[in-house]
DNA sequence: CAGCATCCATGGCGATACTG
DNA sequence: CAGTATCGCCATGGATGCTG
């Protein structure tokens, strides 16, 4: 992301590609297990961090507000005590959310082969 | 993706998650601009470092060889002088490459009103 | 409950020089 | 041409303790 020492700035790259850009802000690790996690309706903090496996509270926290920045993720306040926050998709969101799932369906369909291979190159590796 | 101090093994998020391991492989950043550079055909090394916009020789090989080793790209050594290698898409990968040119889509539908919510978002925290 | 602040380890990743 | 080897920075992300 950093290219300190060229003339290439990272804007310039964001700006000629797309993709990278995209991905840069969805595939953070986190994002697409949110995303999934908040398909089926207004998800609280505390639900998610127990949903999405593995997630510290730290990243739960930035990968929302990086969301919540880039207009996928509403964030409702109810300003009770104690106070529940609700986070919900954009209809952008949503739209991303069906590509997601193919991607997610893929994964299971070929996770099989996926591993297979792999094994199959780490063998032939340790000839 | 390590969780040393607790009990919650590497291990068991990928098996729990395979959405997580799915992208832990594809979302690499460079992945997918490997994947949809070599779509249309064999590609050559050389030519990756150029297409794939910003990507040093070092991520480059890496990322070729994860995916090489995931079973999702060839790789075709001609024993000449100098030497001449390209990379293929396998099957599944191909399947793969059409839900992701439907997240490329998205992005570039989108990708106005996601800057535009980030700008929007920014000058309200300035408040 | 929801989240911010701080500290700290790891490793992702770029730059660069060398090789068959 | 197509890599491998080495070095070093800094971003990612975990652990933890404090707050409205």
């Amino acid at each position: 992301m950093s290219q300190r020492n060229t003339g290439v700035t990272p804007q310039f790259i964001e700006e000629a590609c797309p993709i990278v850009e995209v991905l840069d802000h969805v595939a953070g690790k986190w994002a697409i297990g949110i995303i999934v996690a908040a398909a089926r309706g207004p998800v609280r903090f505390t639900e998610l961090e127990r949903t999405v496996n593995g997630i510290s509270r730290r990243m739960l926290t930035l990968t929302l507000r990086k969301l919540e920045r880039d207009g996928l993720l509403v964030r409702t306040v109810y300003p009770t005590v104690p106070p529940k926050v609700e986070y919900s998709l954009t209809d952008i969101a949503r739209e991303l959310h069906e590509s997601l799932s193919l991607l997610v369906d893929w994964a299971e369909r070929h996770r099989g082969t996926i591993s297979a291979a792999r094994r199959s190159y780490d063998t032939a590796a340790a000839s």
